[in-house]
DNA sequence: ATTGTTACCTAC
DNA sequence: AGAGGTAGGTAACAAT
């Protein structure tokens, strides 16, 4: 809901202010302290009165108890931080506060938790100038500026470095200028508002205790208020004309209707040049709990249905608008035929559309577009996620759809990291340029999920199948059944073993199966047909096994380290398999010409084409990444003429990675705390479906609707932590993730084979797996084989 | 006729 | 600017 980036504020200025305080939104600037629920918040700026000078802070909007609202500017100085050499902090402070005067607002030097320091885990600290600013534009001018320096300061050590390598000597250095000694900046790329939440622990959807004296804000959370505000929420959806066989089209279609729902009240405003008469309000009802009532309004031209909208809206003051791939369709369309009309949506509501992101937004105002829910979260093949199957599948009911060729003649859409004080990495960058046993790579990665097909065929639980069993694998069944079995009871059931009165009775029944399993291993009857699988394999194993990207080490890390003493158990190795796959030409040929290097010089000197056909520019003036895609580019055509074939057939090898054991914790961390809180909604998922059984059975419609409501927020709470958690997992993959590590990932997916692997030699034994994938197995049992049985307690 | 590449979609 | 991951199937098409 607060995705937004800065905006240049500026001209708008007094109009948006004064369109702010139409919807609702007039600044609380004095007086009492209010309770509000903050419905969204986004980068602003204010004016000092007596000086003139403009600063940057964050808007907060909050809805009251009451449901009036009312905004605050919160302000907030935005910063960055730099590194140094080795004890320069003071002098590159000082420089940089000349060299940015009227620039920087203040620069302070702290002490940060840098995973990356060699030996941090002695408790040794790395310094950092926090610099701060009036403004984020000044942030980003002085950020853009000390990149391009801390990144030639990176070219000349490494060319320092290089001399050094050659001859063996160090280079005589010029005469140091404070500017050389900054080495490296963090934490530059965090949006303004998304700091600001992250430093106050501000959060969208909490209610808040407010007091403003003088220009200082005061927020505090009040964690026992959890029932969300009563924010209006609006549902809309247009129709609109089109050509025959044709997509709509705002350059010449218009609105035909407009059908909205303000908090369960429908309305239909009915373009009339479209539809030939006027109609009358109407009931939409497709099941009990979703009741409609329709109230018609039928306006002559399309200008006046617009009008009749925002007229509305501005008097309603929604806080949330809802559609049905409204940032592709609806909105767009109505902000184009609006401003056919001459009339700008934003300054009517506060939605622009940005082409760029696809997104339609307003400052003060949230819109969900429920196809990116159902996209991402929805758990429907992309074939179902029209909004009739949707509408099928997550509301239960089958909408009437018009076909829409019809349609018109018929009338005619963690900050755990931060409280660890912990300087974050900087966004990973792929390298470009890596070879691999002297050709460049043109892809790399690792093994993933492990997948078998082991039998084909129809298999059903009313066929008989075959089986030849292993009589040992049920002798160790048998072994290990007082084990398990009390596992069962003690763990799973978080029972007292004492307290069952039947166990003997249970575990003789079991017994007495297994071990005609045992004696009679080749039979044919029909199958027990089971999908066994490990339950969150990949989040489990990344706790059990303390992984996560920091805790990669190497040799030189530990050789760094005070606690690398002999005998040391801090450092676990795994293993885990990489992949990659080379272009075929070689990096250097000892006694042929052509190879990589020396297609690499002759781009260098050639002219490059860019845009039209007229402009060129000379290779080298390009970027860094561009020079490699040209490169490749060059390479490729090469490769395919003079090997047949660009890329060579994959490569793997089984790689060993360290796992440091002694490494803060805060990854793993969050880890567990994701998977806990998910089990903790996944209780009260099934504590509520009881209260749900209960209250049908009493027949007290309220308890039924607020038993119903908790079971769909608890399963979608559940739903949303595996998503999350499973992305702990893919995150260290991910392009520009700051906590990056093929390592890491190659391990987790390594180990789960094996685990998989393992499981499938029991199933072979006892009955026969069918297909495996990744975390799960499924097989045919015997159907003599022990299934259900009740413990019963005292 | 065979092989490689890309697009698309699903399972996990 | 921001974008979870790999495994593996089919279809269509291009290149050899």
């Amino acid at each position: 809901m607060d995705r937004r980036r800065q905006r240049s504020s500026g001209c708008g200025w007094g109009r948006r202010n004064s369109l702010e305080s139409r919807l609702g939104f007039a600044p609380y600037t004095d007086g009492e302290r209010r309770l509000g629920w903050l419905l969204s918040f986004s980068s602003s700026s204010w004016e000092d009165e007596d000086t003139g000078k403009i600063y940057s802070c964050v808007d907060l909007y909050f809805v009251s108890q009451d449901g009036s609202t009312f905004k605050v500017k919160y302000k907030f100085r935005p910063y960055f931080y730099a590194a140094t050499k080795d004890k320069m902090e003071l002098e590159v402070e000082a420089y940089l506060r000349r060299r940015y005067e009227g620039e920087i607002s203040d620069v302070e030097i702290i002490e940060k938790e840098d995973l990356d320091l060699k030996n941090h885990l002695s408790g040794l600290k790395r310094k950092y100038l926090k610099l701060q600013f009036d403004t984020v534009q000044q942030l980003m001018r002085v950020k853009n500026d000390l990149l391009h320096v801390v990144e030639k300061n990176e070219e000349e050590r490494d060319a320092a470095e290089a001399f050094e390598t050659i001859h063996g000597v160090k280079r005589t250095e010029r005469t140091q200028d404070y500017i050389n000694c900054i080495i490296d900046l963090r934490e530059y790329d965090v949006p303004y508002h998304v700091r600001f939440a992250i430093d106050n622990d501000v959060r969208s959807g909490l209610w808040y205790d407010v007091s403003v004296s003088g220009s200082d804000v005061l927020i505090q959370r009040r964690e026992d208020l959890l029932q969300r505000a009563e924010v209006h929420v609006c549902a809309f959806d247009i129709e609109t004309t089109k050509l025959p066989l044709k997509f709509p089209d705002a350059e010449y279609d218009s609105v035909m209707m407009i059908s909205y729902m303000i908090d369960g009240q429908g309305y239909l405003i009915i373009n009339r040049e479209c539809v030939g008469e006027d109609i009358e309000d109407l009931e939409y009802t497709p099941k009990p709990e979703f009741e409609g009532y329709f109230r018609v309004k039928n306006v002559p031209t399309e200008l006046d249905l617009l009008k009749a909208w925002f007229a509305h809206m501005q008097e309603v003051k929604p806080g949330i608008y809802v559609t049905y791939n409204g940032d592709f369709f609806d909105w767009p369309f109505l902000e184009k035929r609006a401003a056919h009309h001459g009339i700008k949506m934003s300054e009517e509501i506060g939605f622009q559309c940005d082409n760029n992101q696809g997104e339609c937004r307003a400052k003060f105002s949230c819109h969900l577009d429920c196809f990116a829910w159902v996209k991402r979260d929805s758990y429907l093949p992309q074939g179902s996620q029209g909004l009739k199957a949707v509408t099928k599948a997550k509301l239960g009911y089958n909408p009437l759809e018009v076909n829409p060729e019809d349609m018109v003649r018929f009338a005619m859409e963690q900050p755990q990291a931060f409280k660890a004080r912990i300087i974050c990495p900087n966004k990973h960058q792929a390298d470009l340029e890596k070879f691999y046993n002297n050709r460049l790579l043109e892809s790399e990665t690792y093994i993933g999920g492990h997948v078998e097909c082991l039998e084909t065929g129809v298999f059903r639980s009313d066929l008989p199948t075959k089986f030849q069993l292993d009589p040992s694998a049920y002798e160790q069944l048998i072994g290990n059944l007082d084990r398990d079995l009390q596992y069962a009871i003690a763990v799973e059931g978080k029972l007292d073993v004492d307290s069952v009165i039947n166990y003997d009775e249970v575990k003789d029944a079991i017994k007495e199966k297994l071990v005609s399993l045992r004696d009679n291993p080749i039979r044919e009857e029909r199958p027990l047909i089971y999908h066994l699988d490990v339950a969150a394999m990949y989040p489990n194993i990344i706790l059990t096994n303390r992984l996560q990207p920091p805790s990669i080490v190497t040799d030189v890390d530990c050789t760094a380290c005070d606690f690398n003493r002999p005998g040391k158990n801090c450092l676990r190795k795994l293993e885990w398999v990489w992949r990659g796959e080379t272009y075929m030409a070689k990096k250097k040929y000892i006694l042929q010409i052509i190879d990589y290097y020396h297609i690499k010089r002759q781009i260098e000197s050639e002219l490059i084409q860019s845009g039209g056909t007229t402009s060129s520019k000379p290779f080298l003036d390009l970027s860094k990444p561009e020079h490699l895609l040209k490169l490749k580019d060059r390479l490729k055509k090469y490769c395919q003429k003079a090997h047949k074939r660009v890329v060579d057939k994959p490569i793997t090898e089984v790689r060993e990675a360290g796992i440091c054991m002694r490494e803060n914790s805060f990854y793993v961390d969050t880890v567990r705390s994701f998977r806990d809180r998910r089990y903790e909604y996944k209780g009260l998922n099934k504590t509520w479906k009881g209260k749900l059984a209960e209250a049908k059975a009493s027949g007290n419609s309220i308890k039924i609707q607020e038993a119903q409501d908790m079971v769909v927020l608890y399963d979608s709470l559940q739903l949303a932590h595996k998503c999350i958690l499973n992305s702990f997992y893919g995150y260290v993959m991910r392009k520009g993730a700051r906590w990056y590590s093929m390592e890491m990932a190659g391990v987790v997916t390594y180990t789960g084979a094996k685990i998989i692997q393992n499981a499938r030699l029991l199933v072979e034994k006892i009955g026969r797996p069918l297909e495996l994938d990744t975390d799960g197995i499924w097989c045919v049992l015997p159907g003599s084989f022990p299934e259900n049985f009740t413990f019963k307690t005292k």
